[in-house]
DNA sequence: CGCCGGTACCGGGCTAACCCTCAGCCGACC
DNA sequence: GGTCGGCTGAGGGTTAGCCCGGTACCGGCG
């Protein structure tokens, strides 16, 4: 099996082309950017590119383009996507050419290097491979798009409220609303929301964080 | 040189693995948590230990805490922290300990493998590295006002999972505590932001706000 | 040695914020 | 007219999250 590396992190790179050919993958080309990644492929015959998303000089996407690239002028590639991030669109992208010969892997959950080759060898012999907590965020994805479309304009006025740190009592006299009401519109905002009562959140805070990352679309794409 | 290794993320472990052997170093143990580390570092004589401060199981400070306690057991050992997180405070509390045989630098910024061979191999002869970007966060922090620089690490873990979204339960079953002692770090740390007990704040929304307002937060924050 | 801050955690009390069911009014739409 | 969704808000119940005072241990420091 021929592999392509492209990940700027270099300490992270060296540790993945061990494991492959300590594993007898060989590694025909390895690069740090994706002018690098791009100019690689053409000139080495390979079965499978292991790509980080975000690369130099952008840091942004410049992997997934890449990517999606690849797959497009070289049909008989594997695309393996390993992202120190939780970003199902992304994946969706990716996924958008095509279920065949790609892979999505998140860095931090990649515990077993066996397991990690054998992915690497699926996605080279044509099959897809998918971290199962994107899976799951895809899922939930697909159930609320947009988070505060579906509020009420009576519920954003509330959660905006929430979003400074008032409290109901202050939100109901902002609002010249009883109390009562203002629970009325958390609760029917909550349940928009998607948000459980579970024992492990406050969903106060989760309400607030959703209505600050709507406000701000940039955050989304932060850490 | 010989060289104990503590990572948890086992691409990156085998990433640094692979660096030190091709430069003619002697890895004498692999470590993923800190109790392990602590047992090879009493096992097998070794020059400097390369440890990632956030291991299980607390992925906290598990490893600063293990950095610490091999200085004070093994007074011959270098000590190189590799961190992925711009961490000044850490930093310092491991040069409290003395600027000799010690170092820290970021996954990110190591470019140049030679380079980091190099310092790893200074830290060994006993010589102080630390990344550029840390000792300039260092003196910035002293002139800009971050509301959370006097909360003490406990309470900024606590706060930064009170920044998911999490319950008081979650935080407890995440950093292995007790309820009652995230109440105290949670009332602990509204008082030292400020935050006083009034009928129209939500403090616990308040004190998320001034989490996510700070500066650079992500880079204090685990996963 | 004593003091201090950090960390951990207890018992006990209180309430804001949640839950539920129910109800009324309004305008838009069929 | 009837239905629907949005808005408003009541009564009643529960509890997570706050409060208080207190204890205990540890390491660092004077």
């Amino acid at each position: 099996m021929r592999v392509i590396i492209a990940e700027d992190a270099v300490l992270f790179r060296a540790g993945v082309v061990r494991v492959l050919t300590d594993a007898g993958c060989t590694v025909v080309a390895e690069a740090g950017d994706a002018p690098t990644l791009l100019a690689a492929a053409a000139r080495h015959p390979a079965d499978v590119a292991i790509v980080d998303i975000r690369m130099p000089p952008t840091h942004t996407i410049e992997g997934l383009d890449a990517a999606r690239a690849l797959r497009a002028e070289h049909p008989g590639l594997g695309v393996l996507i390993l992202s120190a991030y939780l970003e199902p669109h992304y994946a969706m992208t990716l996924l958008e050419h095509g279920v065949r010969a790609a892979g999505y892997l998140l860095k931090d959950r990649v515990t077993d290097l066996e397991e990690f080759v054998a992915a690497v060898r699926r996605v080279a012999a044509g099959g897809l491979v998918i971290d199962p907590s994107v899976v799951a965020q895809l899922l939930g994805r697909r159930r609320r798009r947009d988070p505060l479309a579906g509020l009420t304009g009576r519920e954003r006025d509330v959660l905006a409220l929430m979003a400074e740190g008032r409290s109901n009592q202050a939100v109901a006299a902002r609002l010249h609303l009883s109390p009562k009401t203002v629970e009325a519109h958390v609760r029917s905002l909550f349940g928009k929301l998607g948000l459980e009562e579970t024992a492990d959140d406050n969903r106060r805070v989760l309400a607030v964080l959703a209505f600050l990352r709507s406000a701000d679309p940039a955050a989304q794409v932060a850490s």
